[in-house]
DNA sequence: TTGATAACCAACGGCAACGTTGGATAATGA
DNA sequence: TCATTATCCAACGTTGCCGTTGGTTATCAA
């Protein structure tokens, strides 16, 4: 039988990605995942180290994937309404990913893997913002990175403490979950309009 | 030498909370917390339970502290800003209580403690809302649990993502903190405004 | 003073997790 | 065919943690 080591490394990767997003980096175990993914833990090790490394691989990964990202494709209100939107749908569909960094944030915070990368990827969308405030396209009420990162606010709290959510909502239904985005588009509106 | 059980329970809970906001649930170690106390393990395991029944006493008491809480001084759109300003200044003085919360929905997302107590909680706040929109006070664009739960992330995302926050402010300043204080007031004021 | 009760602690058993190792099995190239 | 290299895995040593226990010291009431 030939070797699949990509196969493995994936089922591997896969496996890891599960019980991190579940459990943590201390509730998780390498024995565990080595035996969800149907394999002896010392190709855990001999693959990818140890456990922090591994956790970081992972979160790497599922980082590259949302940086391919959400798009602003407007700069006026109704722009970023529908921006927000899209953020708020994405982490309602990647729970996972919220969940990680939040993992990575309370049991990491010093670490921030790829640190440069990502500050380029919101210096990006800063700039744009910034931009689109000096011609008049959005209110410059607000500093274009606490826009920016109000945005996030409104679209990603419903998933950091869905709890939270539940509670004051009484409601987890799908059409709850409509209603939810849409309140996050108006609201991004606002933060945007110009009076 | 006399008794000073009082002083040991207090003692442990302090650790304890130390502890569980640093490190979480499964990083902390009733060893540490016990030395950390100068306290032999067994007392804690006396006074307090298991782990997780320590981690719900700890949270608990946190909690309580907040519950005493935040008050809408009034349901104007100046108010409202007043009050996610408040919002955000115990956020910021109070990092632990975040941290805890946060540990605790991702830990236990099922069991939330006082489940019934924080409904009527944001209940009421939600109806108060509720009644300012009705009588024209604030913009009823949004659901008022909405507008509850909103401003609650404006005020709260920061001291939740604090390193998403640093890379996108480049900033950490005192005077930054100021800054992001006037965006969640004037961010909280836009969403209660009426047109 | 003495007996009963409550606070305290050192030491232990058991278990689960980390990371390793020594050897077996498959693939490959000469 | 045989030597070499890479993949795989069962079993192991070690550590650290949970929760308990047996016994000691202090307090207090009779």
């Amino acid at each position: 039988m030939a070797w699949d080591v990509a196969g493995t490394k994936r089922k591997i990767l896969d496996a890891a990605a599960r019980e991190f997003t579940q459990r943590g980096p201390d509730g998780t175990t390498m024995e565990r995942i080595a035996k969800l993914a149907g394999v002896n833990k010392e190709r855990v090790y001999n693959y990818f180290g140890g456990k922090h490394e591994l956790f970081e691989i992972v979160l790497r990964e599922k980082l590259a994937i949302i940086a391919e990202a959400i798009p602003v494709d407007s700069f006026t209100p109704e722009g970023i309404g529908e921006y927000a939107g899209k953020l708020f749908d994405y982490n309602y569909e990647h729970p996972d990913l919220v969940r990680l960094v939040l993992w990575e944030a309370l049991s990491f915070p010093a670490d921030v893997p790829e640190e440069q990368q990502r500050r380029d990827y919101y210096a990006g969308k800063t700039n744009s913002f910034g931009e689109a405030q000096t011609s008049g396209d959005l209110s410059a009420a607000l500093p274009p990175e606490h826009l920016n990162f109000l945005l996030l606010a409104l679209a990603g709290y419903w998933s950091v403490l869905p709890q939270v959510a539940r509670m004051m909502t009484n409601d987890q239904s799908v059409a709850e979950v409509a209603r939810r985005r849409a309140s996050v588009v108006e609201a991004a509106r606002r933060l945007a309009a110009t009076p």
